[in-house]
DNA sequence: CAGGGGCATTGATCCAGATCAAGGCAGCGC
DNA sequence: GCGCTGCCTTGATCTGGATCAATGCCCCTG
């Protein structure tokens, strides 16, 4: 994909009906279209904050903690609008798991204040409110849960979020290594492991080879997530 | 503090300059004012997010888990907006921890587009960048640090965030309870009660009854939180 | 000022998950 | 197709923090 037939998805997908064109214009002369090979990293001004729109691909957003472990704050695929804050006490990189095509636009440009541009700015609030959410729900689940809990849960969002776009009979790739299962869940390797290993002895999920991956008993994963039946 | 007062406080240290006075009207009647007394819990509609501006005292925003315990999101302090979003998977209260006066703002109020509320709407997305921020951080520390970790740095966030307006020789006033502490850093209150302990034989805090604190060996203290000493 | 309730501290034990240590297997290059 | 490399799985042991169980000590009330 070409930057311009990025910024129409990102346009269509992401931006709010009825933007004046000069504010289209301004936005998407501040846009840029990065293309990254899986693993490759984001390379940005660490002064900044930005967005990316993910036209395709699936990738994790990181903090360095210490040279020993990171700690992934967030995975994102297809069609996500990614926040990537500037760095304060951490810095945090975002980092393809699949070969991907995204656009990166500075936080500034959407903050531009302007009569016009309103509905830029409600984006970018609404885009960083989702964030909000997804990282508090992150903290709960590090702060209170198990280990059980916490690979039923992941599995559970992600079965959410990729099952739609899934291949046939309901199979999904995780494009993301045990290990960084591991690094977003504040476990280890081997924990994440095991756990998959006792929830196909439970026979709630399948696996097959390294990344594939079908959910067979949704209510009882629910269970073992360890959440009330998804009370109103 | 009556109404016309906190609000006059909100204005003069939150709102951006320059809003027009129509706007600044309409959002003062939307605002309401609220006390507390230690321990009481604000009463919200679930299916609205609010900004609240606490105006005076100390508060916790906590999510409610299981029956069994809170997960604490985060403590705030006077002067400070908080971030109360709606009831999504998980419930969010507002609790304070002492006497506490704050004026509640309907988030949508913040939101209204229009082309002379763009401050406003700036406004609201730098809060919700603010809570980002934090939350990212308490992920963070909840995903990959240990008791002794956990504690060193909550107790050098509070400094830092109380240590200013201490009474006279440096101490300061916990208003939140070891319990509560212990479910703002996913631990339990005997292993907080043992950190803060160790921390004290190690002579880097000082404490005096339930709730005084003092700082003695801040650089040390920083190391056993982890933390390279406060990198550039 | 005495009594009592509730939080905090301290100690003893237990266990979930980390760490240490082998293998096993998928996917790749040759 | 064979071997190699790097993940993944599985097993054995260790340990940090949870849990269980007393006490101690503020602080409030009467």
């Amino acid at each position: 994909m070409n930057f311009p037939d990025l910024f129409d998805a990102f346009d269509a997908a992401v931006l709010p009906p009825g933007l004046p064109d000069a504010v289209i214009l301004r936005l998407r002369h501040d846009t840029v279209a990065r293309e990254l090979a899986a693993g490759e990293q984001l390379d940005l001004d660490p002064a900044r904050a930005y967005f990316a729109f993910l036209g395709a691909g699936a990738c994790k957003l990181a903090a360095f903690v210490s040279s020993a472990r990171e700690q992934i704050v967030s995975f994102h695929f297809t069609g996500d609008v990614v926040h990537v804050p500037a760095q304060g006490r951490y810095g945090f990189t975002l980092t393809a798991l699949t070969d991907a095509q995204l656009l990166v636009i500075p936080a500034e440009s959407l903050n531009r204040s302007g009569p016009d541009s309103c509905g830029m700015l409600r984006l970018a609030s609404r885009e960083t409110e989702n964030a909000l959410a997804r990282s508090r729900e992150t903290s709960i689940i590090l702060g209170r849960r198990s280990a059980q809990e916490r690979v039923a849960s992941f599995i559970l969002a992600i079965w959410d979020r990729l099952g739609a776009d899934s291949r046939g009979e309901g199979w999904i790739d995780l494009p993301m290594s045990r290990g960084e299962i591991a690094d977003s869940l504040g476990l280890t390797i081997e924990t994440v492991s095991r756990q998959f290993s006792e929830l196909r002895d439970l026979g709630l999920i399948e696996t097959e080879g390294r990344s594939a991956l079908r959910v067979i008993d949704l209510p009882g994963l629910s269970r073992c997530a360890g959440q009330l039946p998804v009370a109103a």
